[in-house]
RNA sequence: GGAGGCAUAGCUCAGCUGGUUCAGAGCAUCUGCCUUACAAGCAGAGGGUCCUUGGUUCGAAUCCAUGUGCCUCCA
């Protein structure tokens, strides 16, 4: 971070397990638990074997695999020999089954409903039932009921009060439940295979097919993801909405404001079928949970500390003595995050503090679109549980970088550069400007070091056009003629009036965190603006000096573009700033004003560089040398426009003479500006044919757009409906586009 | 299966309340230049039925619907 140029309070580093942050988390424990969002409940979680701890949904990762589907037959326990089939992909779970269950309105299984089947090698009796959750066009349309390893077989089990066998430990062995002692004390997996065999050998499998399913995994270890029951701690969400619907709200009316906004659709999706968080984690790290349990294991009080909970306890009991245990899990980590805006300032332990009355609510919280529920969901319900207000106003979604092939970058792909290796390469500002440059919010970055290469050589610019500032000889002005001084004035008036006009650009993109756009401007600005123009407009011919105005300006400038920089390209701004003027000790860049837009009127220089593109163009196309000077004469309607500016022209463009005309000169060549005319006298041959070619096309395009237009002003509804100043400028358009035929039809002696 | 999002130049994306935007940027490509700040550069150029098909409208890349494809989240 520090080496990125992360600007931090490096002072005023937190973590959340420091011991007032944990002691905020306990207090949050208990007063949920106080108020009755908290409850300890048998449920249904994702089981991680291998890391042994219960998983939140949202650590679970879905990953399509190929499998097999088995069609496995249980006999009826009639004795008939009749059998139903089921399909399933996970054999093993058949010595946990506890019923068939078949759609009501399936005709084919009206027969058997509330008769039993056996389960095969158990010969344990098993119901039939009926129920609406099963699909009758998958598999056969029977169903196995899993209580204990399937989350929806554990609803059918609860609304027909079916029995729970749980076979499995919690490494993913199976247990003595599963009785059938050719299985107990494997691994699930073994097992499955090992059951597969021995069904088929029994005569029980029906068919076996391909198949391909969604099969969940920890997000950790990767381990595939058992249902388990399990007792754990949950958060009742359905009621803390209840309690706190600005959590929704506030996001849906922008009073916090979701940068892109079209995140709050999902964020609007996600909490109106929210379920309830399970905060207990099997992890040998974290907060331990603060609830007491007696000798035999039975929950008796949550409480803070032992001697509280005994207090709870024998309060209860009669004042009998007692031994207490505390609860052996921790709570999921993001039971601490999402208290951080408050328990950073330490909110909780003092809720009336100067800093968290400072801070609080933030400006803006940045992070990645992945976590909007863990974390910023839940920020903002902690915000309105405990302070009664939102803990930030804007959030502003980062990308999430990837690789070319759109992978995720990760360890074990290896596809993941390393940060300190690319700002070795490219500069710590090269890195920076790469990456933000092509990072609009909420979109996936799609790494490539062309970018980061875009970055340093940016930097390496900026570099060069201060070593040609900084390498001017600078005379008073009284030593310059009047046309240089007049003609800086005038490029330091031009340039003054593009910053001014980037400044209230750069404002407005970042005023919709359009960080990359405000980014691009900025790049733009410095690059074409004051680089490849204006420098070159006031640069002096090569060992001469320059005026001492123009040149306390174009420093001027430059300071003003790196306050601009500076957030993005932080080092080399400093860097420059500090040595283009002198400064004291203690100035930094990083707290020196931001340049304020001041009205500043620029001359209008749009046909000047038209005219100077036009000649560059054509001596390009013509394969002349730009050291070759030409000679120019303009047939303007308003020749103000390009007066003052002859010296640009020669300048930039390598002109030697320049003049005003009202016919086209023998034998020059017709360069079109805007409606104006530009001739040149080029010494050479030209081909005839390639050029009146060439402004055929441009006539029989001209012609086509004026008939577009055409079609637009004579349609009536058109001229009635649309505001007047669009029909105004339509009709511009059309008259300029017929001068501009006019001039090329002159040109071709039409 | 459900929900949300996206589809514009070779690539990555802008295009906010439909009409100066007969479509814009950066990168990449091509051409010409070692022009005394910069070849990590300079000067130019080419390149798009704005995914399909309908609809609303005087007018649609923009709004609506359908289809197709991709992504993300949730079952």
């Amino acid at each position: 971070m520090k080496k990125l140029g992360a600007s931090c309070d490096w002072d005023r580093t937190r973590f959340t397990m420091e011991p007032k942050l944990s002691e905020a988390v306990i207090d949050v424990f208990i007063d949920l638990y106080n108020k009755g969002l908290i409850y300890r409940g048998l449920r249904m979680v994702n089981w991680d074997p291998q890391g042994k701890t219960a998983l939140s949904d949202e650590e679970v990762i879905h990953k399509e695999v190929q499998s097999k589907l088995y069609y496995i037959n249980y006999f009826m326990a009639d004795g008939s020999g009749d059998f139903v089939s089921i399909a399933t992909t996970r054999p093993e779970t058949i010595l946990a089954d506890v019923a068939i269950c078949v759609n009501p309105s399936d005709e084919r299984f009206k027969a058997i409903v509330g008769k039993k089947v056996l389960v095969p090698f158990l010969n344990r009796e098993i119901p039939v039932i009926a129920d609406d959750y099963v699909a009758m066009d998958f598999g056969t349309g029977c169903l196995k009921v899993t209580p204990a390893h399937d989350v929806n077989d554990y609803a059918l089990g609860q609304k027909y009060n079916l029995p729970v066998i749980d076979i499995l430990t919690e490494e993913g062995f199976l247990n003595a439940e599963a009785q059938d002692a050719r299985y107990i004390g494997k691994d699930r997996f073994a097992v499955r295979k090992q059951i597969a065999i021995d069904l088929e050998e029994a005569g029980h499998i029906l068919k076996i097919e391909e198949y391909k399913n969604q099969v969940g995994t920890s997000e950790r270890t990767g381990a595939v993801i058992e249902p388990r029951l399990s007792l754990q701690w949950w958060v009742d969400m359905k009621k803390f909405m209840a309690k706190n619907p600005q959590v929704l709200d506030a996001v849906m009316n922008d009073e916090i404001q979701f940068h892109p906004a079209k995140m709050k659709n999902t964020y609007r999706h996600w909490l109106e079928n929210i379920k309830d968080w399970c905060i207990s984690r099997q992890l040998w790290w974290g907060q331990r949970i603060p609830a007491w349990y007696d000798e035999k294991g039975q929950f008796v009080a949550v409480a803070k500390t032992l001697e509280e909970a005994i207090q709870i306890a024998q309060a209860a009991n009669g004042q009998k003595p007692i031994t207490l245990h505390q609860d052996e899990d921790v709570l999921d980590t993001w039971f601490s995050s999402w208290l951080w805006p408050i328990s950073v300032f330490d909110g909780f332990e003092n809720p009336e503090n100067e800093d968290i009355k400072h801070f609080y609510p933030t400006n803006d919280l940045v992070t990645a679109p992945e976590i909007m529920f863990f974390w910023v969901a839940r920020m903002i319900m902690a915000g309105y549980e405990w302070r009664g207000e939102k803990p930030f106003s804007n959030v502003y979604y980062t990308g999430i970088v990837r690789d070319k092939q759109r992978r995720k970058m990760s360890k074990s792909l290896g596809n993941s550069p390393d940060p300190l290796d690319l700002i070795a390469q490219f500069g710590a500002d090269g890195v920076r400007m790469g990456m933000l440059l092509c990072s609009p919010a909420g979109n996936d970055i799609l790494y490539d070091d062309s970018q980061v290469e875009q970055g340093r050589n940016f930097a390496n610019k900026i570099w060069n056009a201060f070593r040609l500032v900084k390498g001017w000889e600078v005379k008073p002005d009284s030593e310059f003629s009047a046309e240089i001084l007049a003609a800086n004035q005038l490029s330091a008036d031009w340039f003054a009036g593009r910053l001014y006009a980037a400044l209230l650009d750069i404002e407005e993109k970042y005023k919709g965190y359009r960080l990359s756009e405000a980014l691009m401007s900025i790049y733009k600005l410095i690059w074409d603006d004051y680089c490849a123009w204006y420098l070159e407009m006031v640069k002096p011919a090569f060992g001469d000096p320059m005026n001492e105005t123009a040149f306390q300006t174009t420093i001027h400038f430059f300071e003003e573009l790196m306050k601009l920089l500076h957030p993005f390209m932080p080092f080399i701004t400093e860097e420059i700033w500090q040595n283009i003027g002198s400064r004291k000790d203690g100035e930094s860049i990083c707290i020196a004003s931001y340049p304020l837009p001041s009205g500043a009127a620029a001359p209008d220089l749009s046909r000047v560089f038209e005219t100077i593109q036009q000649i560059r163009n054509i001596r390009n196309a013509k394969g002349m040398s730009p050291k070759e000077a030409l000679a120019i004469s303009i047939k303007a309607k308003d020749e103000s426009l390009y007066a003052p500016y002859f010296f640009l022209i020669q300048k930039l463009a390598n002109v030697s003479n320049i003049n005003f005309v009202n016919a086209q000169p023998e034998g020059s060549t017709l360069l079109p500006v805007d409606t104006d005319e530009v001739f040149v006298v080029l010494n050479l041959v030209i081909d005839a044919a390639a050029e009146k070619e060439k402004m055929e096309k441009e006539i029989s395009y001209l012609e086509g757009f004026m008939k577009s237009v055409d079609a637009k002003l004579s349609n009536e509804k058109f001229v009635a409906n649309a505001k007047p100043e669009l029909v105004e400028k339509e009709r511009q358009k059309r008259a300029d586009a017929e001068t501009k035929i006019a001039v090329l039809k002159k040109s071709l002696g039409l």
